[in-house]
DNA sequence: ATTTTGAGAAACCAAATGGTTGCATATATA
DNA sequence: TATATATGCAACCATTTGGTTTCTCAAAAT
């Protein structure tokens, strides 16, 4: 049972949770509202969420709130640093090209 | 059969694959070397990423080259942003309580 | 006190996933 | 020309996944 920020958001209804209570906090009855599925199936991905602590639970009274934990979010970013070296930099050439293809058209 | 971004990086192994040929374009006999598994996975795996076109193949005589589309994965950036938001403004607000406290502290 | 409501857990199921082995094919090399 | 190498594809398999239904439990509401 891998459990890892990248496999829980693999799936586009934990992706639309996260989405979701990124803007309040929210119950499963809640959320369950908003997709076509049972409580128990959203109950689900929210257990899986909760295990890779993407999200943190606040119960009040029968009630239970959902909230995103930010800071996990930060760690799809942390990887993909990586890669936006990358494009940083191939962006940065093709502003260097254009730059060239401008002096040559001036000269 | 689901084929997107998100589904492709939740492989640990996707991810290395992905990390391995944004350095430089390789063959999936180079890449497999590089793995505990046949040539034949490494395949499947590069067939998932190019459906989904997070890699591009570049044939040379009987090897064949892949390398990654950099553009392709601005798309996880792009959905990140959402969030950036959120923790950009969060920090800020943090920024403001250490400067109410500093100023606490100086009168 | 009884009923309704909100929620998690367990048992089950079909489909997807990640891996393997074996095979076919095209390109290099002897 | 015969052989070795690089690759993709198909068939198969065990495990994981995402969903359902049923059940239990605790907290409100009647």
């Amino acid at each position: 049972m891998r459990r890892d920020i990248f496999q829980a958001i693999a799936d586009p209804t934990r992706r639309a949770i996260i989405a979701l209570i990124a803007l309040q906090a929210m119950t499963p009855n809640a959320l369950a509202a908003h997709f076509d599925t049972t409580r128990q199936a959203v109950s689900k991905h929210l257990r899986i969420l909760t295990e890779c602590e993407l999200i943190k639970s606040d119960q009040q009274g029968r009630e239970i709130y959902y909230t995103l934990d930010i800071e996990k979010m930060k760690e799809i970013d942390k990887w993909l640093a990586q890669f936006r070296k990358i494009w940083e930099t191939r962006f940065n050439q093709l502003d260097d090209l254009l730059l060239t293809i401008q002096k040559k058209g001036k000269k």
